[in-house]
Order: C-alpha cells, then sequence, then structure tokens
DNA sequence: CCCTATATATAGTCTAGACATAAACGGAAT
DNA sequence: ATTCCGTTTATGTCTAGACTATATATAGGG
C-alpha cells in the first residue's frame, strides 16, 4: 500500500530480472498494477515509463506492455570536459598550445561539416596533461565562417573546448569512437611509441543548423572509457 | 494556452539553445511558468524533469532550476548484438566458433570478475562476418559455477551472447571501450595486418550479484561506433 | 561572532479523475 | 478473401490540489 513510483519501478524490476515474468510476457495493465499496489494509476505510469525509457519493457496503446525479449542495452557515457576529467581523477590539469593557424578548409573537413568552398578555419593543435604526463591530444578545427570572433580569441591559456563551452549556448553533435595509430608527430606529443594504439574519440558540433567545429580527440596509450548499465 | 509538456519543453529549449537564457542564470520556478504556458504545474514538472534528465538544467529544492553552465554532454550508445549489427546494415551475417575449451580461471579474469581460486570457465573464440568479411572477433569467459548449463549448450551455430541473452533475463554490466593492437592470431581471424590498430569493446556482465560473463571483441579496423546527442 | 533553531521557498511526488490517442479486433460491405 | 469502419482497450497526457523533502535564509541565543 502507498507505494512511491520508486517502489513500483523496483518490484517490477525485480519481477523481471529474476525472471518472473519472462521476456516477451505481458505484464498486467496500469489499472491492475495500481490496484496491487495501491496506488495511483498515474504513479504505476511513471514507473512503467521509465522502464520503458531504460529499453526493459516495451509498451503499445491497446496491446499493453511487455518484457523486451532482448533489452536493448544501452551504454550512456557523460563526456565531460577534459579538465573536469582530469580534475575528478585528482589529478592536476595542465593546457598547452602546440600550433595554431588560419586555413581554408581541407577537403575531407567540408564534406564531413557540408561547408562551402574557401571557408576559412582556425585549425589548433592542442596538449592536455594529467600531473605532468600527456593525457589528450587535440586536433581542433573551427569554421570562421560562423564564429568570427575565434580569430582574435587567445587559445594559449584557455583551450578551445572551454572556449567554445562558454561561447556556445548549446549545441549538437555527431560523436564517434574508433582506434588510430600513432604516427611520428602525435606520438612526439603524447610521449609513446610510433605505432602505438590509440583511442580516439571524433566530435563534429553543429549550432543552429551550420556547423562550427570539429576536433578529434587522441588518449595516450592504455586509455579506457568505462561505463555501467 | 493549453500547452503540452512537449510545447513546454521545446520552447524552454529554445530559449537555452538560442542564449536567451545564459548557462548559469535562474530560470524562473515552476508555478511562474505554469502560469505563463497556461498549464498546470504538473506539465511544467514534467518538461523540466526530462530537461533535467538531458542534463541541460539543473534543479535543486529551494535553489530552484539554472541553465547548467556546462552542459554535461552524455552521450547514449545502443549495443545490439552483432548479428543486428550487421543486419541493419543490409548485409549478410556469419558466425564461426573457432575455438572451445574449459580452463580454470587465469587470474586477470579471476581479479577482474572477482571469482573465487580454482572457478571453472568456459573459454570461446568466435568470429562475426558480414558479407562473408571479417568483421567482429569475440574472446569469450563463461562462469561455469554460475552458468553450469554452458558446459553443454552447443556454441557451433549460435553465438554465445545470443545463447547468453536467451538464457539470463537480463544483467547489469561494466562496458568498456579502448584501442587495442592486432597481434597475429588477431590479425589472422581478422584478415589485417599485425600492428593494426582495432577499437575494443570489453565488457563485464553479473546476474544476481555474481559475474557470469566477460568478453572481449575486437572490431576489424576501421570501425566506429558513432552516435548523435 | 559563531552556532543553532525556525521559517520559507522551491522542487518532488502523489491522487482522483478526465479526456486524448493509437492500435487491435470484429463485423459489415465489397 | 479483402477492405473498411466503428468499438474497445490500454497507454499517454493533463488538471487542480495536496503534502513532502530539502536547501537556503534569517533570527535568536550563547
Amino acid at each position: 500500500m502507498n507505494a512511491t513510483y520508486k517502489d513500483v519501478k523496483s518490484d517490477i524490476l525485480s519481477k523481471i530480472t529474476s525472471g518472473h515474468w519472462q521476456p516477451g510476457s505481458l505484464i498486467p495493465n496500469e489499472i491492475e498494477l495500481a490496484e496491487t499496489y495501491g496506488c495511483a494509476r498515474a504513479t504505476v505510469n511513471r514507473a512503467m515509463r521509465e522502464l520503458a525509457d531504460d529499453g526493459l519493457i516495451e509498451r503499445r496503446r491497446k496491446a499493453g506492455t511487455r518484457v523486451r525479449a532482448s533489452p536493448i542495452r544501452q551504454a550512456r557515457f557523460d563526456i565531460p570536459l577534459v579538465r573536469r576529467e582530469i580534475e575528478d581523477k585528482g589529478a592536476e590539469y595542465r593546457y598547452s598550445l602546440a600550433s595554431r593557424s588560419i586555413e581554408t578548409a581541407p577537403d575531407w573537413l567540408r564534406t564531413r561539416l557540408q561547408l562551402g568552398q574557401g571557408t576559412d578555419a582556425l585549425h589548433l593543435v592542442c596538449m592536455h596533461y594529467a600531473d605532468g604526463d600527456p593525457f589528450q591530444h587535440e586536433d581542433r578545427w573551427i569554421n570562421l565562417e560562423v564564429l568570427p570572433q575565434a580569430r582574435d580569441a587567445d587559445f594559449s591559456q584557455v583551450g578551445p573546448n572551454e572556449w567554445l563551452v562558454s561561447t556556445i549556448p548549446f549545441s549538437t553533435a555527431e560523436i564517434s569512437f574508433s582506434a588510430t595509430l600513432a604516427d611520428a608527430a602525435l606520438a612526439g606529443h603524447l610521449g609513446c611509441q610510433t605505432g602505438d594504439p590509440l583511442f580516439t574519440v571524433e566530435r563534429a558540433t553543429w549550432f543552429e543548423g551550420s556547423a562550427n567545429t570539429f576536433v578529434k580527440l587522441a588518449y595516450r596509450p592504455g586509455h579506457r572509457m568505462t561505463t555501467r548499465y
């Protein structure tokens, strides 16, 4: 009686995880569950809605609610600023700018971000250190047509990621993970061997429809990105 | 007037993305917003709760709701079965079992999964192909104390991941991404060069408190895992 | 001046009831 | 059989109001 939505959620969850309600089977409807738990239907609804968001159950009007046959396993990663990633580990953060130049966007970048011909871009190469050791190499391109103020910004002290966060209120992004090989330049910056495998994150972000930046982040060898679900 | 929670949510979102409500600034409280949008407080609450879940705003009782200074950028990845990953691309899926053996769990595995000494484990090495080309190499360990029925299961036709999904109703997992170098054995299976960088996923899963399986998945060279947010 | 009780503002949740919407079902017309 | 249409049913959402929990602010006491 008087169950909260969390009570309901965890009870249903345990019925699923224990196998009491088999994958594919139909769960009682909201009205019945509300009676069972002695609460309002809205309370059951919230519990079920969250379970559906988590990918554990599948709901359809009129058809009812079923335990998913194969639960969608979705992992949620927090992608923090490098500074926070390092400071959260209790290490001291240091930043340095390796190079800065203004170039017309190369073809691969124009394709990737759907830019017009002859678009100027600011190209930055930076390093992020944790307790003095190389942690992440950043290869950044900023679209100067959308962000002309980047031309005059000083990136020698503050990293472009932090500058962007404070300049652009919000943006949508496409992010992808892969593995790349350290070339001579990367190895030099990261203090590793040429040929080392590096975990790499690439991110393109858009603000109000037009691309503003693309970045390739290479982590030091051995880096892992971990999460639980 | 008569705004739905989606209306409210998207209106607030646009006020944030447009910079109308600056990062760090305080958003009107729920009662005021309810009056503004001409709806019930619960409707505003749902909109705001979802925005908070998305990491765009920060809410605290009494203190009110603020636009996040640096939005938590969280990416959500769906981790499908390899079969689906391949079939969704429109390619033909093929599976093969490369080796099968029963071994006492090696030290690194016992540490990783917190197993007792002398625990027996089923060790499987498999390959997943897309249109005949090597797609993913699977190095799987199954805890035979928790899943003794794996001893008699036939993994020559059905991959261990699919067998596990149908055997264990649900489980919690720890997943991590990294980059590894192809050794001779891996290169042979994946048809690539020794020394190629491979995007690698490791996953340990638990069922009702005890670890049941650990897997290391190495993708063919060049593989990317992509998402939008 | 610092510490502690108390007041207060705000988000968090619950309720009972209502109406909206999508989808499955069954029967009727083709 | 197949298509179409109304009925039914379960989820989806909204409302007005109430109570709860928590963090902050303030006033009072040592």
